[in-house]
DNA sequence: TTCTTTGCAAAATGTTTGCAGATAC
DNA sequence: GTATCTGCAAACATTTTGCAAAGAA
């Protein structure tokens, strides 16, 4: 039941370390489970980087319901295999945990654009060394208006 | 019904203005309203600066169901008199527009620190160049951990 | 008078929980 | 065999909406 905001613990590698993670955690790897898992570390950088609601992972495993999804996702999250952000509105997404892409601009039409940790760096460390306060990029997302909109609004 | 994400406006100087603009808006000086915003150019700087759920400012206004509270600020956000902000979890929290105090950084523990907007501004100007994505710092909040958090974790 | 707003109730999200049966180990 | 997990349904929390009555201009 609890989401360590920053257990900073290494992410799994792949999906079998990641398997193995669960099975070390005291969890047992469910079908349900392992269905997740594989969308986390498939080739479609929507899940594992950008991210995606609950609702949408679970519109995406045939015959899942919703409450396992949840269930199982909270599991893989206090596991340090999947975390989740919040964007502004809307549900909150989840990706695989320690992705390459670090966190996330999201902009007014939506659109997602990856924005590396390196880059949020200064910023970091002004906010540490003027607060004792850690940025932790991983929870929330930025909000941005892009280019597109702004000439458009 | 819309809530233009960078309406920049300037915000309402006092109660009297931003009364003014609820008028000038074609919208209608109520109670219910005139109470709200009275509690935004209140002296708590709790409602003012660091803002209130809508649940919270509800309780604050004798008498006032959420519904009307919920259209109030939507109201008053389109006008540019407030604006409301998403921290990690629960509910979003509404705020005079343009406070003195900046961002605010929420951390795991609840504190919330305020943030000068010059101390962001490195990073606006690196998206900006970067990306074209023109930072809304007003939304969205940056979640970290301070001092006495990470020492105890 | 006229158009906006309120108050209530109900619906619409997004997420969590209780429980009985199914399943991993 | 036993503790964990699933699936369903129901509860929960936050926010939105429909509608008739009340109120501002």
């Amino acid at each position: 039941m609890s989401h360590p905001p920053s257990s900073r613990r290494t992410p799994p590698v792949d999906l079998d370390d990641a398997l193995a993670r669960v099975r070390a955690g005291g969890g047992r790897v469910t079908a349900a489970k392992r269905a997740l898992v594989e969308l986390f570390f498939g080739d479609d950088p929507a899940v594992a980087v950008d991210g995606l609601s609950a609702e949408a992972l679970t519109a995406r495993l045939a015959g899942s319901d919703p409450a396992t999804v949840y269930r199982g996702l909270a599991q893989l999250e206090d596991l340090g295999i999947v975390e989740h952000r919040h964007l502004g509105h809307g549900p909150a997404t989840y990706r695989r945990a320690g992705s390459t892409s670090g966190p996330v601009v999201c902009t007014s039409c939506g659109t997602v654009t990856a924005v590396e940790p390196a880059e949020l760096a200064p910023l970091a460390r002004h906010l540490l060394d003027r607060y004792g306060l850690e940025l932790d990029l991983h929870h929330l997302a930025l909000d941005a208006r892009c280019a597109g909109c702004r000439d458009a609004g």
